[in-house]
DNA sequence: TTCAGTTATGAATACGTAACCATTTTATCA
DNA sequence: TGATAAAATGGTTACGTATTCATAACTGAA
């Protein structure tokens, strides 16, 4: 309709500097009449790009992933990427690694890999950038998270420094980084003291963590004061707790760890531990991952970031 | 390397039945070997489908498209499409829509229509099955939604009929259906009784609802009750009024509208207006796409769900 | 055996674009 | 004016798959 060649019309689309105006605009008219959307198939497929980002996040009910899953898809939305979202629970795990690796990604960012996940491997066998938030594998490459040992460590010795004795703890499995990390700060803070009768650990999913505070008011003495071992895991405790008329904090304490947005509102004010600049994780590993793609630094990743105390209101000061 | 052309590759992905199993075999061998994966961009190309569904979704800090985002990815997920996220706030339409229209998908789910918006009309021209979820748009077609009206009327009646007086509203732009429905619903019940000033319209951001709040606390005779026109806006509200050291409900009463999953929590329990089955608006919404994309029905959609009154602690009863 | 019918396989093509190389046209300067 | 360089355009191919059509290899009954 332009009367030009296909490559012409290409050339138009991609680098009109190399194009005659009066060619570009014969060209830009036929497009409009024409109604032609350029098929991004058969671009990717001789590009052999994607311009797509695949996100494996954990369930979104989870207030850490809502935080999360809109810091990174805005911010790939903003530097042209796409973003094939996943929500996957830590059970389901195959089925989705076995989906990502069929879809072609430019790069991939993960929050589920577990410690000894032998899917890394294969993932740096694909040849893909991609990069793991709030979990880390145990080859230590590739991945953002807060310094989650220092976490578990000051989670516990602020409830001590406020006169807390019997303190109690809800966690996740320690196939994950950041639990076992978190379990292993914590415990350093209270050393012998802990009785196992006090430990807990979920698969955090509400059932679950249910169970587990039922275990923990079974016991003779009851905890002054519960650690979550994230937000989630203990705004779900307190949701339990309350559910049992447990104040708190009058009755129980209860830490969490992230700091996720939700814990500052004036309905929760969730005592807890974040990172100090109160920065997302997955804003700061999207952002490394699309460095990444751009600039083809193959340099690992490893951000372990500082974290410090928020002090809200959901711990009692028993001093 | 399996000694066999690339058409009967192409079978034993697709149509293994129609190949000897010896054959099948032999090729399968070679793709474990040779660590062979499909490309996607060149099967699109040649099927002219993506499997993959554009959702343009409301802010994720809204626990409403939380709950959304969750179903919608999740059911169209297993259902075998990827799905390509966007977060985007009713001052982002433009640029939003036009990047929906470059990307091939097989379906478009969105929230974020209003009601004249003359993006519906590209839409129906682009011949690619959408729906509306939440809002809908003017010319009537393709959407979910509870019934607007009936929840705005059953939220302002069930304050009146616990004796409050003096109800104040807390709504959105009257630009979308859902906001003027409901507005128009809450008006209904109100009567004439209501005054001008115990009504305000935010544009459902933080710093606008804030607003919105001082507005009606600068009022000589304070409302007994607050209808927000949405759950994420009434928990804005709660957040407010406590940050003003005023009681919910003892002080004041706060209403919602849509029984999002955290309005039963028991931190919150918030006293709100629902879907009578507690169905999740975007799940029926993809269902109904999919269906669409599937059977090629272009019987148009229209869905209207009605509401009850989910009887929560935010709501004190003055008789 | 033979022949028809069935099953299994392969060769060639299309999908719509970007990239490469070749060619034509235009501009520049001696 | 001619030679040379530069700019503009076109022809062709490759990307990796599904599909269509043709052919080869079997099968079973006469």
């Amino acid at each position: 309709m332009a009367g030009v060649s296909q490559t012409t019309v290409s050339r138009v689309l991609n680098t009109p500097d190399l194009v005659k105006a009066t060619t570009v605009n014969k060209v830009l008219k036929a497009i409009e009449q024409l109604n032609y959307i350029p098929n991004e198939q058969a671009r990717l497929l001789v590009t052999s790009r994607t311009n797509t980002i695949a996100l494996l996040s954990g369930p979104l009910h989870n207030p850490f992933f809502s935080d999360t899953t809109a810091a990174i898809v805005n911010y790939a939305n903003s530097k042209g990427y796409k973003v094939d979202v996943q929500f996957v629970q830590d059970e389901e795990l195959e089925h989705a690694y076995s989906k990502i690796l069929e879809r072609k990604v430019d790069g991939i960012i993960l929050s589920c890999i577990l410690y000894e996940d032998p899917f890394f491997e294969r993932l740096k066998r694909l040849d893909i950038p991609f990069i793991t938030f709030n979990r880390k594998h145990q080859s230590n490459e590739n991945f953002v998270e807060i310094d989650n040992e220092q976490a578990g460590y000051i989670a516990a010795q602020a409830l001590q420094a406020v006169g807390h004795q019997h303190i109690a703890y809800v966690g996740g499995h320690l196939t994950v980084s950041t639990y076992a990390n978190r379990f292993k700060g914590a415990l350093c803070a209270l050393g012998e003291a802990v009785s196992e009768k006090y430990i807990y650990h979920s698969n955090t999913t509400r059932t679950s963590i249910s169970e587990g505070v039922d275990h923990l008011l079974q016991q003779s003495t009851l905890p002054t004061a519960i650690i979550g071992a994230s937000d989630s895991i203990a705004l779900n405790v307190i949701d339990e707790l309350l559910k049992h008329n447990i104040r708190i904090p009058e009755d129980i304490s209860v830490m969490g760890i992230d700091n996720v947005e939700l814990a500052a509102y004036e309905q929760i004010q969730l005592t807890t531990v974040g990172h100090e600049t109160e920065k997302n994780l997955g804003l700061i590993a999207i952002t490394e991952l699309i460095e990444m793609i751009e600039n083809k630094k193959n340099s690992c990743v490893r951000i372990t970031e500082s974290v410090k105390l928020f002090n809200r209101k959901t711990v009692k000061h028993l001093k």
